[in-house]
DNA sequence: GATCGATGTTGACACCGTCTACTTCGAGGA
DNA sequence: TCCTCGAAGTAGACGGTGTCAACATCGATC
């Protein structure tokens, strides 16, 4: 709070800060202890005060970049509670479709960040947690896990597809947005790349509903677009 | 092939095998061109006499291990075809498992190698395909598309849901690969981890099944083991 | 047999992560 | 009130990296 010019007073908070606006812009390679310090305005190995080694200091980034994933899909989760239907099971698959969508927006216009949040090494559990903006209990996985649950309880999801059904959509967004992201679909523009995206949550979607002999409406559309 | 010191001979492959040897080991941070340099027994800097940078010779590399991953996939759908069965639909669908099965096998042996492959920036695709060993159509994308569309010919899975069908079969096998290669699945053992990836290839056949309206006889056995 | 271009070498530069020894400063006890 | 002691920041070194420019070598070609 003072004018202590010697010592930062929050430096942790700072580099991780600074930490995550490099890894927005460069992905994990982007993060350099040395460049970062220089931005602070400390020396170098200053952050060495903080953080044991430069994966801790990436871990503590991959977390913020989970929250933030976490609050994307959210917040798509939340726009399909707000559009009225009396139909709970169409409400439910468009909300595994939510989920979904949420999960490749984010990845695909905060590539750096995405990149960072599944490149760190596993030191992070237990340190990274430590950080304030981060709610411990934010990651994907769970967020998922309560959807497919609300697909069994309205009866569209069968108890036996649902064995290993969150490895299977989170395998399938997952991949889909690391083939666009580093892979060799990179160049696809972006129409093309949302058609396909619904084509393969439609796939999904079609599988479910097979699970549990659900016939499938085709008037009714389960996609949020914009 | 003379004892001449000074001239390396074939510097470029030799130097092509040693980053793949090291890419191996460490996957794409594990390359450096002066260790390579190093273990070829040339001075520093001799590489950019045939790499105008470290990504160019990456995307040498990466090219070795899709090759080396299509070889792997098709390795499997071979099996399946030495498999004796007078069912053209079994057939076909354990085609696709194999695929998949393949896919997943190699990442998961070669991560290395398979980081290398999708780590690679764009530069790749021109430079790269001079490799002798690189035979050029071979890539992932399209012995899959022939075996999905010997699932159309036989009925399995319709025209409409044949597109898009690529990207999700390909997403949901990398983004499993990449879920247990860097992402939080590190840790999960190896059986249940090919368990999972049961449950996850079901989904996708039941999914296929569904489009065509094909009953689903749970006596087939769809799955290629060991 | 001289030449010339492809190939390899040497040395430099600017980065990087990490370690050790030293300095500063503020909080808490005498 | 003063003093100490530990937390936080600094300075400098070491070995590693990619990349570039200037120089050396050697074999094919005229």
């Amino acid at each position: 709070m003072t004018s202590s010019s010697y010592h930062h007073g929050n430096l942790r908070e700072a580099l991780v800060g600074a930490a995550v606006d490099a890894a927005r812009v460069g992905g994990p390679d982007g993060v350099a202890l040395r460049e970062l310090a220089r931005t602070v305005g400390v020396s170098h190995s200053a952050a060495y005060r903080h953080f044991s080694h430069r994966d801790e200091l990436l871990a503590a980034v991959a977390a913020r970049g989970m929250a933030e994933l976490v609050d994307a899909m959210q917040q798509r989760v939340d726009a399909v509670e707000r559009v009225p239907t009396s139909d709970d099971v169409l409400r439910s698959r468009r909300r595994l479709i939510a989920v979904g969508q949420g999960y490749v927006a984010f990845a695909l216009s905060e590539p750096g960040l995405f990149r960072c949040a599944f490149a760190a090494k596993d030191v992070a559990l237990t340190a990274a947690t430590d950080d304030p903006l981060v709610e411990p209990a934010a990651n994907p996985y769970g967020l998922l896990s309560e959807t497919l649950d609300g697909l069994v309880d309205v009866g569209f999801l069968s108890p036996e597809a649902r064995e290993g059904a969150e490895m299977t959509c989170w395998a399938v967004v997952h991949g889909f947005a690391a083939l666009h992201l580093d892979g060799p679909l990179g160049a696809v523009d972006v129409a093309a790349r949302d058609e396909t995206l619904e084509h393969v949550l439609a796939a999904i979607d079609r599988s479910y509903a097979a699970s549990s002999g659900t016939p499938i409406r085709p008037e009714d559309d389960i996609f949020a677009r914009g």
